[in-house]
This record gives C-alpha cells, structure tokens and sequence, in this order.
RNA sequence: GCCGGGAUAGCUCAGUCGGUAGAGCAACGGACUGAAAAUCCGUGUGUCCCUGGUUCGAUUCCUGGUCCCGGCA
C-alpha cells in the first residue's frame, strides 16, 4: 500500500484543551470557505455537549461540523475508526469545493490519520476480556514476562504497570499470532496513511499559567451551566457508568460526586486538576509534530496572515 | 508594651543531638499505533528570614534585628 496523496489544500488547528481553537477555527471557516473537521475523542458521543465543550448548535448549524455527535456513548469508537471516518469526511470537502480545518486536540487521532495505524487486528471484545481477568487474578509481572516471551520488543517498550498496553499487546499476538512488533514494523514499511502535500498546520499556545487559569474557570463554567444534570440525563437514559465514555474527565469526576465518594468541592478541584494535567500531556503530543507552525493565540492578526499568505501561494502554484 | 510560639519547596508542614534538607498536595518533563479526555514512566524545583558570634564546618547552637501568630495588657 501506498501512502494516499492529497493535494487539495487543507488546513489543521491544534492546541491544548481551553486555548479557543473553537473560536478561532469559527474565524478560519467563515473567512476561507471551511467545514471543520473535529480530532477530538470525545466530541463524537452524542449526548456528551458540556463536558466536551462542543461548539454550540447555532455554531454548528452556520459553520458544517464533521465528526461530532456520530456515536452513542456506548459504542465504542477508536483511532481507527476516526482515521477512516477523518479521510472520508476530507474528501467529501474537497468534493464540494471547500477546504478542510481539522481542529482538535487529540494526538493519537491526528497521528493515525496522517500516518495510518497497521491493519488486520482490531479489538478483540472476547480476548480482551480474557486478558483484563487474567490480569486482574495473575497481577501485571506474570503477564508482562509472558510477554516478554511472545514479543521481548514490545515487552521492553511497555511498563509492567501500563496495563492497556500490556493487554493490547498480547491481544495482538493471541489474536493474529504475530508481535505487535512485527506489525509495527511491518507498517512502517508499507505505510498507507495521509499525505497532506498542501497543508498549513497551526498550533495555538499561551502562557501555562494564563492557560490554567482559563482551564480553571472554564471547570467551574461546565458545573454552572449544567455539567451535573447531563451526567443524571445519561444515566437516566440507561447508560452504564463503567463506560468508556464515563471515564473521561469531566464525567468520571460528576460520577464519583453523585456516587458519594467525592465531595462537590473535591471534585471540581480534580476535575481541574487533571484538565491542566490533560493539557500538559496534550503538548508533548503536539511537540512531535514537525510541521507545526507555533503562535500565541493572542496573535490573531499574525495568524490570519499566514494562513492569507498561504493562500496567496496556493493560488499562484 | 510584656510573655510565649513561629519563620525551611509554589502551599501546609516535618527534620537535621552541627556535616547545605524531606513528606503530602501542587508543579514540571517524557512515552504513546484499534480505550487516548485513556494508560503509564520519570523529576525536588530551596539564599532553610537577615545579621554577627562560636566552630574545620551553622539551616541547626548563641547574640542582635525584622516580620507573622496567639495570650496578657
């Protein structure tokens, strides 16, 4: 397989959670003729609006949005999927002769778009749950040196403690019988993926200490407007709370508050807390990107600048 | 004004019978290929209030300051 080239321009928007990519990316499309296309692992479950600080319906409704609101919280979505659903909703912008803004913060996605994730084994429901009882019962170290014996590469990489990872990996082996390694390895060779050959890419960013702020109040915002009530509404509608959807930030702090284990106060401040940590960890992602243009986002005539002179060449090549 | 207590990391504090220091929280750095807002790994970031003295050596003991907190006036 080889890598699919695009060359229709394309524009991507990225930043750390609170940074107004919203906004600005609301700016870029009205200005460039651009539908947004969302890189955001939780803004694709329905019902979930305040803790994912979606775009508002009257945003959406004047601006096309991709990729939100596409499944219910309990399906399960992942990178893969996004790395299909993300190339079909590109092309389909294309076709209709506008420009695709990719905005969002979710690294993995981003990077399984652009540089495709390896084929042939998608989750196995069955095994995985074999796996997580066995972990559960045998502990981390039996199944890391188990590990070790069908795949020493990836039992290097991986942490005893990483427990996803570990699972993965053997999930991957027991299931095709071949390392993750090797299928590692294997795709880089072969890699299909993306290539944007006209893409601008913007990454927003800000004082840290301005950006929790922000973070902060931005918490304190989702509890006012409601954050609790959507909780109660999805458990209402029957939807369990050992979801994956639950486990996000924001949700899984309302559940342990309405659940007892936390008081209000407790969980709002770890509800903000681990917002800042999500962002931090939202940078080291963003850091590997090379092709990433760095502006302050209170450099906005700087922005649309660049993104006017990269249209101007554009129109001229 | 007097009597006590205190001053050590961003915060709350512990500690050093004299050999330049630590815990919780917070913070910082990193990894990441089908859960990723997940999961994990790593890191003390410090004029130990100032001054002088004793000492080979003072954050620790002593002198004198400064500031804070109680209590009594």
């Amino acid at each position: 397989m080889t890598p699919e080239i695009i060359k229709q321009p394309c524009l991507v928007l990225v930043g750390p959670t609170a940074i107004g990519k919203t906004d600005l990316s609301l700016i870029l499309a009205r200005r460039y003729d651009c539908e947004i296309v969302s890189v955001d692992s939780m803004q694709v479950y329905r019902h979930m609006d305040i803790g994912t600080a979606k775009a508002s319906v009257d945003e959406r409704s004047e601006i096309p949005h991709h990729l939100i609101d596409i499944v219910d919280p309990d399906e399960n979505y992942d990178a893969a999927q996004f790395a299909l659903d993300g190339l079909q909703a590109i092309r389909d912008i294309h076709s209709r002769g506008k420009i695709p803004l990719l905005t969002g913060g979710t690294g993995l996605y981003l990077r399984a778009l652009f540089e495709g994730i390896f084929p042939g084994v998608p989750v196995d429901e069955k095994t995985r749950q074999i796996l997580k009882d066995r972990l559960l019962a045998e502990g981390p170290s039996k199944l890391h040196e188990e590990l070790s014996l069908c795949d020493s590469v990836s039992a290097k990489r991986i942490h005893t403690n990483d427990s996803q990872r570990l699972l993965r990996a053997l999930e991957i082996f027991y299931v095709s019988g071949i390392p993750w390694s090797e299928h590692l390895a294997h795709h880089k060779e072969v890699t299909e993926g993306v290539q944007f050959t006209n893409a601008l890419q913007i990454g927003l960013t800000m004082d840290r200490q301005k950006l929790y702020q922000r973070i902060n109040t931005r918490c304190d915002q989702m509890v006012e407007c409601g954050l609790e009530d959507e909780v109660r509404k999805l458990l209402a509608m029957g939807y369990d709370r050992q979801l994956k959807s639950f486990g996000s930030i924001g949700y899984r702090h309302i559940l342990n508050y309405i659940d007892g284990y936390w008081t209000k106060e407790e969980a709002l401040r770890l509800l903000a807390r681990d917002t800042r940590r999500y962002a931090k960890r939202q940078y080291t992602w963003f850091s590997r990107l090379t092709d990433l243009q760095w502006f302050d986002v209170a450099e906005k005539q700087k922005i649309l600048q660049t993104v006017e002179d990269w249209f101007a060449k554009l129109n001229l090549s």
